[in-house]
DNA sequence: CGCTCTTGACTACGGATGTAGTCCATGTTC
DNA sequence: GAACATGGACTACATCCGTAGTCAAGAGCG
């Protein structure tokens, strides 16, 4: 189930708020200079692979994410790091590091992360 | 300067050695069941978009990596936390850890990244 | 010196992707 | 109830990507 660039910023409206319409959706996405026309093929072409699902409401649809974004974070960061780093984390991290710069908060989190991570083990 | 998937095989041939002829980098590919055919496109298609330089060694060229693999590593990544978590690299961090587990040695060289980064500061 | 092999240049082609346009049924407005 | 608006279904079309095939020129072989 691959969700390319254009698809992923319909994806993040509904997984902002679902279930919500065409319209919305498309008026949502406005910013991007898409066509409604444009945000309508993207819903389709997301509901036929199954990502979004439809309930009829009326003259019109409702759509609604059928994976979760957590799901289809892991699964994009998975396939970078494997196809990058080998699968390593680590080093994914360190360019992580160099490219977004992280703040002091970042790295609080990151320690909280790995202290949890130990204690799993 | 983007690089797809299928290129980034012949680069990373490259990124390991170079220069090498077109037989060579084809040789190295074998295993991923691409005619040698193939090689060469994806050779031909990453010097024109210029990841790729060539020096005329008699009869063949010799192709050498442009870019480094450090400068790509850090444009996927930059570019997947940017599209995925607002460029937040923290909880990108936490999706990899989901997605392809941490070695002990992993959060070792974590926490040794994160020390290193404080001090930085 | 012709023939063959290697190599790069150019061409091909189906499927995915980004970005819409057209058509038709149905609901809405005088 | 006739014209119009709205929404989904189907169609379009250029480009990119994966995966090659063909062609021509030079290099070496016999």
């Amino acid at each position: 189930m691959r969700i390319t660039a254009a698809e992923l910023k319909v994806m993040e409206v509904l997984w902002d708020h679902a279930p919500q319409g065409s319209a919305e959706v498309a008026a949502a996405l406005r910013a991007e200079g898409w066509s409604d026309r444009t945000v309508k093929t993207l819903l389709s072409r997301l509901t036929e692979k199954g990502a979004l699902a439809t309930s009829q409401e009326g003259r019109r649809y409702l759509y609604s994410p059928q994976i979760a974004r957590e799901a289809h974070r892991r699964d994009a960061v998975g396939s970078l790091a494997g196809r990058l780093f080998g699968g390593r984390a680590a080093p994914m991290v360190a360019h992580l590091a160099d490219s977004q710069g992280l703040t002091d908060e970042d790295l609080d989190e990151l320690e909280a992360l790995v202290r949890s991570l130990r204690n799993d083990t």
